[in-house]
DNA sequence: TTGTAGGCGTTATCAG
DNA sequence: CTGATAACGCCTACAA
């Protein structure tokens, strides 16, 4: 790889002059100027940006560090960073914390290291003490998503707003009793509950959780639970994955869909499209909250002074349609 | 950020005194070590590894240019490789073509102007010659992933043996007629319909290829095509996406899985284990894969002698049975 | 318009 | 054991 100092010696000319040239910031002598040019082209001379990054004290590069990148939502959001980020001359540095505190720990120290110019996080667990203190004193711009954390940027979705939504849809379509599939601390299972509560006080009977992750009491459990006389029940699922799941079960145990059981799972991947019937599902706006987070980093690295104040954003997800939760 | 330099002025001695204590190579004055430890603590020292880069000309850098990130099976082999890149002390810095080649040149640009130690790459079109050309002129360390490329390192799967043992496996089930959806350049298919090809000499007429990617007119296909008198048809998927999107659609028109139709997906994605019947799918190494790629890379940035000839490695794929192309 | 000098934060190589 | 000194590749004054 060749240097502006080589390129210098070739055509006969002082570096910083070099570096003029290919910056095109001053004039420079049109000669020396096609020169050099010439000359750069020729070895296909690529600046060095780790040099240019030490002298001008901006990397150009933005961490981003995040729980799973296996989880297709998570790539999602990868994607439409690094295009973002794209877009203004940024590059991505990816870590993984696999759900796990050390290696978070460890990322955010190696990000530092780098002197990255921002932060993009997806902490484990953002009520920690720990975390927080870490990643307040990197004193780097910083903007959260996907969760809210006081005193910091951050974009995410309303969960419990969504939770309502479903409880909402599946009341009005008719059905009568209710399951959540996934665990009550969740955001979604309070604002369904919530919503569900405003249509009767015996709200209580009619909403069942099934909190298991094991297939085999799960389909227990549902057997059980259909065994006995039940109205059109409305399923809400805490993710696709698990309606995938339940959808399964409910065919297995010859439940019909949407007739006897709705179903509506959340994040809207692209599966919901295909199954039969057709899965309705909670769409979270993945490119948004992506290109908002990032434009906002960006935002807050290239001026400080605006950077300063926090923002928040709350985006509210979008509950769509589909067969398995419609109206008979 | 506190440099080298200044803890020296802090404790009174000279920076590259600094750097022996904080690199715990050469022996110092227990006493002046205490002394800058201590300061570095304090202060919360995180060396600079871009000026390390810089001196040292590693960066520590590994380049993952990749066709798209949002797809799951690209999601986790990048879980994998960033894992394993871990385990030696390198970062990733990551970048999506999103199967644009003007995308692909400008990062792989990018990519040395970090200086990066080495890269994974998963080409948009390794045949292009374009690409071949910019990729070797980079004289960086590559490891190619999930392509094979003539001359280049690389670790992929030999999709035509796969669509072999899917052909056999229908073949064994007793399904009569065949249909792949997908296209014929897809090296599943070549390997899918040679193997038919060994069980008699009609089957020309045994196997259609389904190619639309519009669901309306796959529909109408396998209308028609049912709609003839047949025996049991084997239906090769060239990816899990596409099966589940074909058993919705057999479900619609009502024909029987595994009975009428055997459905076999690829890439063994987790929905397999949800759906009713559980999908039946061919299972890609992803994890032996980017650890060999990330392994192969590092000993090749590592030890150049022996990274010098060329390895290509060649991984089969598992054929998972499961209910959707059982025997009846 | 161009060259010289200095510095960014390290590491490495010398003397001492 | 420790401190100068040079070097990595580039940029930004400053001077000519």
């Amino acid at each position: 790889m060749i240097t502006m100092t080589e390129i210098a010696k070739l055509t006969g000319v002082s570096q910083p002059t070099v570096s003029r040239v290919l910056n095109g910031n001053t004039a420079v002598n049109p000669k020396i100027r096609e020169r050099v040019l010439a000359c750069a082209r020729e070895h296909e001379f690529q600046p060095n940006v780790i040099a240019q990054s030490l002298v001008g004290s901006k990397t150009h590069l933005i961490g981003v560090v995040l729980t799973d990148i296996s989880n297709a939502f998570f790539a999602d959001l990868v994607k439409y960073l690094e295009q973002e980020a794209r877009k203004s001359g940024y590059s991505l540095i990816l870590f993984n914390s696999n759900y796990n505190t050390e290696q978070e720990k460890e990322s955010l120290a190696v990000v530092q290291r780098y002197r990255v110019d921002g932060l993009i996080v997806v902490p484990v667990d953002e009520t920690s003490a720990q975390w927080n203190a870490q990643i307040r004193r990197l004193d780097i711009p910083t903007v959260v998503i996907t969760r809210h954390v006081e005193g910091m940027d951050s974009v995410y979705v309303t969960h419990r707003e969504a939770g309502a939504q479903v409880g909402r849809h599946l009341w009005e379509e008719g059905y009568e009793e209710y399951i959540f599939f996934g665990t009550t601390r969740d955001a979604k299972y309070q604002g369904f509950a919530e919503e569900l509560k405003k249509h009767g006080p015996g709200f209580g009977r009619k909403l069942t959780v099934i909190t298991s992750k094991e297939e085999a009491k799960v389909k227990a459990g549902l057997e059980a639970y259909f065994r006995k006389e039940r109205g059109r029940t409305g399923i809400f699922a805490y993710n696709d994955r698990r309606a995938v799941q339940m959808l399964g079960l409910l065919q297995m145990l010859g439940i019909d869909v949407p007739g006897q059981a709705g179903l509506v799972g959340f994040d809207n991947t692209y599966m919901c499209e295909f199954l039969y019937p057709r899965l309705s599902s909670v769409s979270q706006p993945n490119e948004e909250m992506a290109t908002w987070a990032m434009k906002r980093l960006i935002r807050k690295i290239e001026d400080p002074e605006k950077g300063r104040e926090v923002k928040n954003r709350a985006l509210k997800a979008t509950l769509i349609c589909r067969e398995s939760s419609k109206k008979q």
